[in-house]
DNA sequence: CTGAGTGAATTCGTTAGACATAGAATAACC
DNA sequence: GGTTATTCTATGTCTAACGAATTCACTCAG
C-alpha cells in the first residue's frame, strides 16, 4: 500500500469527487483488498493533495454506498463485497472500463431478464395517460431512427428512453432506481448494445402495442422475448 | 419554509446522520416538495444547532441517494423523485414509519415476485459449495425454529438469513444489493412478515431442495409460490 | 425599446488549523 | 495473571476565512 493512488489533475468536476473515484476504482478492481485498512485521512491528502475536508467527503461518499467503513482509531476499513451497493448508478459508472466490463454485461442482461419483463407488466396496468404518452412519444421516435427518417437521434438513447419510461410507469417506487442503473449500463457498455445495426424495432413495437392496451401477459412475455433476441447475446467482440 | 425541522438532539450516533435522517424524512414525505429549494446551508446550520461542516456531510450524503442537488448561487434542490435510489438500504431505513408504509410494502412485495425466483433459479445454478454450505446450515436453523426446538432465534432472523444467502449464492453481482434491501425491509415491516405464527417451512424447504438439487426451474417456481402464500398476504392490520 | 455585455452579489466549494471523542494498545496495579 | 487505568492515535466536529461559479441587475450600444 505504498503509492497506489495518483496525484489528481484537473480533470473535472468537484474535487471530492475525483478523489472518491480513484478511491472507489482501486476497491472495485480489487487493488484495495475486501477487509484491508486503507491509510489515514492525513496520509490520503498528502497523496492526493487536497484538503482533509475533500477528502473525507469522497470518504463519506463510498461510505454511503457501501464500500467503506470508518472508525474511530481504526481507521478506515474496505467492506466485504456483500455490501457494495451495485444498484448505485454512480457505482456503476465507477466501475466502467475495469477489467470485468464483459462479465458485467453478462450480469446485467440478467438481472434485466428478472426486472424488466415485470416491469413491462407493472406498467401495462398501471402507468398513467400522461405516461402512455410520454411513451407514445418515445415509440415513435424509435420507429423514425429505426426507419431512417430520424437521422440525428441514436438508437441507443431512444431504447434508453423506452425502457426508463416503462420503469416510471410501473407505479412501484422499487422500480424508479432500475431507470437510472440501466441509463449508466447503456452508456458504459454503448459498444454492446445495438452495434450491428440491430434496433429491434418490431421486439419494441410488441412491448409498446401491450403496455398501450393495458395486456399485462403479454408485455412480460413480449419484453422477454426482446431481451432473448440475437442482438442482446454478447457480440463476443473480444475475438475481433 | 419556515420551521420544518427540529433541533436536533442527542439521541445516537454520528452528527451528521441525524442531520440527514431529519431532511430525508422531510423529502420523502413530500414537507419538502421535489424542486423546491432548501434553506441555504447557513440557515440550516442555524435550525439544527450543528456546524457547516456537519450539515454539508449531511447534505452529501443525500446528495448520494439521489434526494439532493446543489450548485453555487442556486442553492440546495430537491431532486425529482425518478431520481431517488429506492434500492438503497439506508434510504428504505429513513422511509420507514411514514404514512405510505402500507403501500410501501406492496410494493416491495412486487419486487420480490420479479426477483427471487430468477435469484433462487440462479444459485441453483451457481452457488458455490460454501454458499450451499452456508444455506445448509440456515435452512437446519429454520427448521429448527419452525419445530420448537429453537425458541431463543427468531423465525424472521433466520428467513432474511435464508434469503439473503440466496442473494448472494447467485454469482451475479447485481443481485448482491437486495440482501440488504431485504434486511432493510424485512427489519422495518418486521409486524408484517410472519405474524399469526406462519413459518412457511414447507415452502422454504421447497425452494431450498431445489437450490441444493441444482434444479433452477424448480428453484423459481417455489420461490414464486412462497411469495404467492397467504402468509405474505397484508394483514390489514388497519382495521385492528 | 431591445439586446448584449459587464459587473456585483450570493451561495456553494475548498482550505487551514484546532479541539473533542472514542476505541485499542499498553502500562500499571492489585 | 487478570483487571483496571492510562495513553495514544485516528476519526469526528467546530470555527473562520478565502475561492469559484453562476445568477441577477445594471449599463451601454444599437
Amino acid at each position: 500500500m505504498s503509492n497506489e493512488f495518483t496525484q489528481i489533475e484537473g480533470s473535472s468536476r468537484s474535487l471530492h469527487l475525483q478523489v472518491a473515484r480513484e478511491i472507489a476504482r482501486g476497491i472495485l478492481s480489487g487493488a484495495l483488498p475486501q477487509g484491508s485498512i486503507i491509510p489515514g485521512e492525513l496520509d490520503l491528502c498528502e497523496q492526493f493533495g487536497v484538503s482533509r475536508t475533500a477528502l473525507r467527503e469522497a470518504i463519506k461518499l463510498l461510505n454511503s454506498k457501501g464500500l467503506l467503513e470508518s472508525r474511530p482509531k481504526i481507521g478506515t476499513r474496505v467492506r466485504d463485497r456483500e455490501y457494495w451497493n451495485f444498484l448505485d448508478s454512480q457505482l456503476l459508472d465507477w466501475m466502467m472500463g475495469l477489467n470485468n466490463t464483459e462479465l458485467a454485461y453478462q450480469d446485467f442482461l440478467a438481472l434485466r431478464r428478472a426486472i424488466e419483463p415485470e416491469a413491462a407488466a407493472l406498467a401495462a396496468r398501471n402507468a398513467s395517460a400522461e405516461q402512455r404518452m410520454g411513451l407514445s412519444a418515445v415509440f415513435q421516435q424509435m420507429a423514425d431512427v429505426a426507419s431512417g427518417a430520424d437521422l440525428e437521434t441514436s438508437w441507443t438513447d431512444v431504447d434508453m428512453e423506452f425502457h426508463r419510461l416503462v420503469f416510471l410507469s410501473t407505479g412501484n417506487s422499487f422500480y424508479i432506481p432500475f431507470a437510472n442503473v440501466l441509463r449508466t449500463m447503456f452508456i458504459g457498455f454503448i459498444d454492446h448494445s445495438s452495434k450491428d445495426g440491430g434496433t429491434c424495432i418490431e421486439e419494441h413495437k410488441a412491448i409498446y402495442d401491450a403496455i398501450m392496451a393495458g395486456n399485462a401477459d403479454k408485455a412480460r412475455d413480449a419484453n422477454l422475448a426482446l431481451l432473448n433476441n440475437s442482438n442482446h447475446r454478447l457480440p463476443s467482440h473480444n475475438a475481433a
